[in-house]
DNA sequence: TTGTAGGCGTTATCAA
DNA sequence: TTGATAACGCCTACAA
């Protein structure tokens, strides 16, 4: 492989001179940038990463760490982040934290020693604390979908009691007045700002918020086959479910469909976060877009905007859509 | 953060040797080690992975180049992968192809550039020719599901005719004897290995062969669809339906429900894959499951063993196995 | 606008 | 078993 060096001999210059041109910072005359350019082609030039590395303490790549590499929610992610951060030629390490703590701080360290310029987190057991911490390193720290007041400025997150409210308020719309709701695990922020939705919906339309009408799950498909049984066997004075995310929404529909229920007909459901299994459901899932890959871009481009001094534009806070498709009646 | 070097003066040694220390290779005295790690932790020492690099000319990260970040299907092999490598310290560098040739090019571009140690391939579009030149170059290449001669040592692969084979069995055994076939595209060698597998399968159990039962998609859901609507209104002599993955399997099962058709009562389905949406399906998909993840593993292994001289057990060559769910019918 | 030279943190070759 | 010292390929003041 050749290096700066051949090149620059090649060239009839200096080291210097082609350091320049390939790194477009400083001035060089047009005819000694096109004498290089040619012999960087000749040569089959391409110049060592690793070296730009070690010689300027930047690595050119950034860490992401996300809970699970096989989901379709954070595939969305990474797919978004990748795309935008390979296309300005920066490299993208990816971690999973696998939802332990223990295992989300060694993907940290991991990612760190690797030198990577930037940290993107989406992650859920660490504590906001050692996140607040980490980012007063000299790693800089982007969190998706959690919002703290000390890193407001590298949060990207969602509107999430809005998404409840939504859903919930479509339901309304749609005529139903008994409305159920499968709510996401209590540790989870976003599980509780999505109930906090539904019960304003709820509010809004003057329809008492019945605590008989709320079963909780763990955001898993098998949560939400147990809990829409319980919930069934507690009460049917419901027409519709609006779930806490959609792997709930499809036990739920498994649960209802064995116990004789048509959906919609019998009853409405309703989920969160349009993941792409949603449509392949039947009847389709009626859903909230979670824009978790544009959300994923809009990280990059954070990262892109502060660490590597380019010029995008910033957005840091989104809001959810509601997707209608086939799983919710007018009553 | 600390170097090499103030490791050295801290536990007054040379640079060399702290170097043997790290790096376990030469022999040390038991002593002079015990200062040196001493030394280290003091200082909260921990080396350098670029200048390492540098020095070694190994960059202890591998590219792993697949069509689509979000996909279950790929997230499971890259899941593997990561599990597999990150445990052995190295980095992997993970690139979508986009099923398209010059994505896939511009990729395998991409991962050379980052100066990776060996690429792991999953990939479509680009002609075995370009592989088999690209593997004669410095960085070792592996490739998943593709199994080409001149590299077999580094192919790791799924024998997809019985696959295509156990499903069609799994039919016949269960009763049925006019079995239709939902085929992927023709320029996959997968897609034509599964074909064969059901053509197999039917003369084994002397049904004849007929092509009026045969239908050919893309994989995807849309093509499952149409094509099953087309199938459909061709003839209606048929109780099972075998497809050549999931996607095309949910498509066909949502077109037959909306042409009235019980699932698995009119029709039993089975697909192909065991993705992890096969699941959530209604009825559940019985479905060949893909040992991906085991053969992203596996991949990850050869790596381990020829880049990085560590040893593994291997094993290049892994069998479908029938998932039964609820989408067959006994008849 | 261009060149010189020191440095980035390791590894690896030779001697000792 | 240990220590000097030259690479590794590039960036970046500083000088010219």
């Amino acid at each position: 492989m050749a290096t700066i060096y051949e090149v620059s001999k090649a060239a009839g210059v200096s080291l210097a001179t082609v350091s320049r041109v390939i790194n477009k910072n400083a001035a060089v005359s047009p005819k000694t940038r096109e004498k290089v350019e040619q012999a960087m082609v000749e040569l089959g030039y391409r110049p060592n990463t690793i070296a730009q590395s070690l010689a300027s303490s930047k690595s050119n790549s950034v860490g992401v760490l996300v809970s699970e590499l096989d989901s379709p929610f954070f595939g969305e992610m990474m797919s978004g982040i990748e795309t935008e951060l390979r296309s300005a030629g920066k490299q993208v390490i990816f971690a999973a934290g696998h939802n332990t703590e223990k295992v989300e701080k060694e993907s940290i360290e991991f990612l760190l020693s690797r030198f990577c310029d930037a940290l993107i987190i989406h992650i859920e057991q660490t504590p906001n604390d050692y996140l607040v911490e980490l980012s007063k390193g000299k790693v800089p720290v982007y969190l998706i979908n959690r919002y703290l007041e000390p890193l407001k400025q590298r949060c990207v997150y969602m509107n999430n009691e809005l998404g409840g409210y939504r859903a919930t308020k479509f339901a309304i719309d749609k005529g139903h007045k008994n409305i159920a709701y499968l709510c996401g695990p209590e540790y989870k922020d976003d599980a509780m700002e999505r109930l906090k939705g539904y019960q304003r919906a709820l509010e809004e339309a003057g329809i008492d918020y019945d605590e008989s009408l709320i079963v909780k799950g763990d955001y898993s498909e098998r949560s939400g086959s147990e809990q829409f049984s319980i919930l069934y066997q507690r009460t049917q004075n419901f027409s519709a479910l609006v779930c806490g995310n959609d792997e709930m929404a499809s036990g739920a529909m498994k649960e209802a469909r064995d116990l004789g229920l048509d959906i919609p007909r019998a009853i409405s459901i309703i989920g969160f976060d349009n993941t792409s299994f949603a449509k392949y459901l039947y009847p389709q899932l009626t859903t909230i877009d979670n824009p978790v890959g544009e959300m994923g871009k809009m990280a990059a481009k954070l990262v892109l905007n502060e660490v590597y001094e380019q010029k995008h534009l910033v957005q840091h806070y989104f809001e959810p859509e509601l997707v209608e498709r086939s799983s919710v009646l007018t009553v």
